[in-house]
RNA sequence: GCAGAUGUGGCGGAAUUGGUAGACGCACAGGACUUAAAAUCCUGCGGUUGAAUAAACCGUGCCGGUUCGAUUCCGGCCAUCUGCACCA
């Protein structure tokens, strides 16, 4: 008989909510966890079944600490502002605070619908000025610290619409919107010095306990690498022009250069060069591309020599060439490189399609002779230098040492630790964002908004399209922006740019803990007590941005002391993504979305909390299956129908006390590495152990129901009730294990004849070794009749492999 | 092009990290119950040969290697997915 999922549902969830249950204590004194998932982008579309996977994930383990006696923290909230809505609103003129109002109201509606044991005490909204005053705050310390400075960017223009684009708003190399080709427009913007960590990054992983691949890509994102940066003399001037390259021992070999198209020598050496025209008409080209599309083209390379002027090698003392090329970026290094065809293989691509001089300066040690018309040679662990003068003979890496001392000592250039990280840009050209708290005064430059002021609001306007020129659309509030200086008090302007969505996520983590503060972030107490996350769980896509930027505003923040920890969490893991029946991702467009309040309807919200975790490893991505949700639905009734072969007292089987204490060695394990799979398997299997058995005592049932209930907490409750227990199973302990009683005694040992099975036997734990292979020869006996026998390997308890000839 | 991941029955997946490959679920087939169907309960279910719950062989993307023994470790390929900033 199917159980009335709806009825119980709904009765648990609102005791839940009246009584507060799963609220967060203030009782500093006992052991605290903190988990935290990604809290969500109220998008119009509603909850995404993608959510309630990780949201289910961690459900599950909070509510195991609860039952472990752990203060648990576990909060949810809303990261609010960002495009969708303001996109919608110049769509339909309706404003983005009604939007998002409207939208958080629907989403905390289906949130509760899936009975997550949040705090909903806590929930804060990044969009509340309450809330954003801090986000301002933190900017205003960054800026105050000298980490936050004005630069010129690129910014995404579109040509049509005359407004600066997202990157997410440029498709093809034009605008979303009009299909107006989209172009590089110079922009002034805020930038955070994020650089300045780069090094503490990468160091301060080894203390945290984040998943292998997560670290990778973090250390790959920040890209640290050891080179030099080399000065070449342009002839004929006093310029020089600096470069930075990994393979200084190489410097015999450069045969030319190489410049970014934005690169300040076009600009300093105009009068000289002699084919200026088509340099600049390369320049506007490589200003039509986006960033994307130039490192698209990686198979065809462009460039043009710059003719007029020439570099000069400062080892060969050589005329080199100098070329543009947009293969070269400005925003790396420093926007131009020594180029080694024999020893780079782009640099070798480039030279062989413009006929430049490719010259050995490194050969194998093997001695044999290698042929640079195919390829270049670029292996560092073998390699010997030749053809350089003062570095002949050396391996690559003495070389490196060699040559580096050299330029230090004729100052021809130094050593240079290079990131690939680049500085985060942190303006946008939008409104539905914090606005940046920044005055300019014409005597006194850049001032913060004075503290006392915050926060800034964000002012009620009716038009919402971005201004002309990339403009935001708060440059058409003159009223809000003429200011007066909070230095001189003279006549002032206000930055008309906000901030980004990463802002506001970059630090919500810290809000939780005292979410309705007035005098500070949060409390120094709560700060103390429940500083750090202690496991956040979100997706891999967030891996190198959201989680960067957030481990660099913590850091910041312990810097200037509003922070008790280095790290903002002490483990981070992540979920797969969840695709459409089909192994698509899920889109509007492709119809295969599925809704999450549909399958609760359909089928509960335990039933849909189980189907989640039981789908696949937590950590891949699995493709929805409408039938296998149905087999869950099916376990859950028949967990419910358990209650027919309930037996009075408390006797215990030597079997089930066994299977009790295997399963909760299991499922307490198993909780720990996210293999939630496994532990409904093992769930499933003890539920079929008892149908066998027709029979299952209350103490039994008891501890099978506390073991499921993070998994289901509606029908767990609601059965405990029952059988007949008074109290709630979140008041219960989380149950213990006998480590004795998860041994068994008896083994079906394998016995293989050459590594192939041949016959099972059975043992007692831990038998005389002698005994075992005696009786493992004796099983066999008819298959090593009469052949030599080499070796018997006999592992413990495990297997007995017979080798004969 | 670079980086990260994945590859096991008809399908989703499991395998104590080098020790009985296919747990658990779905689908399918057979049986019980029912006037019947659904639901439920029970049984079977990698492939080939075979009457067989006899026996044998094959089998974890492909080719090699290490090992008594490899889904697991090593080398080389192939395919798919994800992300990307040609990183000098």
């Amino acid at each position: 008989m199917a159980y009335d999922f709806k009825k119980i549902e709904k009765k648990w969830q609102n005791k839940w909510e009246k009584e507060g249950t799963f609220y967060a204590k203030k009782d500093y004194k006992k052991k605290k966890w903190y988990g935290l998932i990604e809290f969500p982008y109220p998008s119009g579309q509603g909850l995404h079944v993608g959510h309630p996977r990780s949201y289910t994930a961690l459900d599950i383990i909070a509510r195991k600490r609860r039952l472990q006696g752990y203060n648990v923290l576990f909060p949810i909230g809303f990261d609010a502002f960002g495009l969708p809505a303001e996109n919608y609103a110049i769509k339909t003129n309706v404003h983005p605070k009604i939007t998002t109002e409207k939208n958080i109201a629907h989403f905390t509606e289906q949130l509760k619908s899936v009975g997550f044991s949040f705090d909903w005490s806590r929930v804060i909204n990044t969009t509340d000025p309450d809330y954003y005053k801090w986000t301002q705050w933190i900017f205003i310390q960054l800026y105050k610290h000298g980490l936050a400075y004005k630069a010129t960017m690129p910014i995404n223009f579109c040509t049509g619409c005359k407004v600066g684009l997202a990157n997410e708003e440029v498709v093809n190399g034009v605008c979303e919107r009009c299909g107006s080709p989209v172009i590089q427009k110079e922009k002034s913007e805020w930038m955070l010095k994020i650089t300045e960590y780069a090094q503490r990054l990468i160091d301060d992983l080894d203390d945290v306990d984040y998943l292998d691949k997560i670290k990778i890509q973090q250390k790959n994102w920040i890209g640290r690498s050891e080179g030099a940066e080399v000065k070449f003399k342009i002839a004929d001037s006093s310029y020089e022009l600096i470069v930075y390259t990994t393979r200084p021992d190489t410097l015999f070999g450069a045969t030319y250069m190489v410049i970014a198209p934005e690169h300040e020598l076009i600009k300093k050496f105009a009068d000289k060069i002699t084919n200026l025209d088509e340099i600049k008409d390369y320049q506007k080209k490589a200003a039509l591309k986006s960033d994307f599309e130039r490192s698209e083209i990686n198979k065809d390379k462009t460039g043009i020599e710059i003719k007029g002027i020439k570099a000069i090698n400062p080892l060969t003392n050589k005329e080199i060439p100098i070329w543009i090329s947009d293969y070269v970026l400005s925003s790396y290094g420093t926007g131009a490189i020594m180029a080694v065809p024999a020893h780079d293989s782009r640099d070798f691509e480039f030279a062989t399609k413009f006929g430049l001089p490719i010259v050995q300066v490194v050969k194998p040690n093997s001695g044999e002779d290698i042929d640079l018309s195919k390829e270049a040679f670029t292996d560092v662990a073998t390699g010997i230098l030749v053809n350089s003068g003062f570095l002949n003979g050396l391996s690559v890496s003495d070389a490196k040492k060699k040559v580096i001392k050299y330029l230090e000592d004729t100052k021809i250039g130094h050593k240079k630790i290079n990131y690939k990280l680049r500085d985060w840009v942190f303006s946008r050209q939008r409104y539905w964002g914090e606005p940046i708290p920044m005055v300019y005064c014409e005597h006194c430059g850049w001032q913060p908004v004075d503290e006392k002021d915050l926060p800034l609001k964000l002012p009620e306007v009716k038009d919402f399209l971005p201004g002309e020129n990339g403009e935001s659309p708060l440059a058409k509030q003159t009223d809000w922006i003429n200011t007066t200086c909070p230095k001189c008090g003279g006549p002032a302007k206000r930055e008309t740019d906000t901030m980004p969505q990463w802002a506001g996520s970059s630090w919500y983590y810290l809000r939780y803990m005292d979410p309705h503060n007035n005098d500070s972030l949060a409390s120094k107490k709560d700060l103390e007590y429940w500083s750090p996350v202690d496991w956040y769980n979100g997706g891999m896509e967030h891996t190198t941005l959201h989680l960067l930027y957030s481990r660099f505003w913590h850091k910041f923040l312990y810097d200037i002391g509003v922070v008790p920890t280095k790290e903002p969490y002490a483990k981070r893991t992540s979920h797969g993504m969840i695709l459409g029946t089909n192994g698509e991702k899920m889109s509007k467009s492709k119809g295969n979305v599925i809704n999450p309040d549909d399958i609760i309807n359909e089928f509960g919200a335990d039933t849909f909390r189980v189907y989640e975790m039981f789908m696949g490893p937590f950590d891949q991505t699995a493709a929805w299956s409408m039938e296998s949700i149905r087999g869950c639905g099916k376990f859950l009734d028949r967990v419910w129908n358990m209650q027919d072969f309930l037996v009075d007292g408390d006797t215990f089987t030597k079997e089930t006390d066994k299977m009790m204490n295997k399963a909760i060695k299991k499922v307490t394990n198993d909780i720990e590495e996210m293999k939630f799979n496994t532990c409904i398997s093992t769930f499933m299997t003890m539920v079929n152990e008892f149908y066998k058995l027709k029979r299952i005592n209350k103490t039994e049932f008891k501890t099978f129901l506390t073991l499921l209930n993070p998994f289901a907490p509606h029908i767990t409750e609601e059965l405990n009730k029952l059988i007949g227990f008074e109290e709630d199973i979140s008041t219960y302990e989380w149950p213990s294990y006998d480590e004795a009683k998860t041994i068994d005694d008896e083994i079906d040992l394998p016995v293989q004849v050459n590594g192939k099975l041949r016959a099972n036997i059975k043992i007692v734990l831990d038998e005389q070794e002698d005994s075992v292979k005696e009786k493992a020869l004796a099983s066999v006996s008819g298959r090593i009749e009469g052949k030599a026998i080499a070796k018997i390997i006999y592992v413990k308890n495990r297997i007995c492999n017979i080798v004969v000839k």
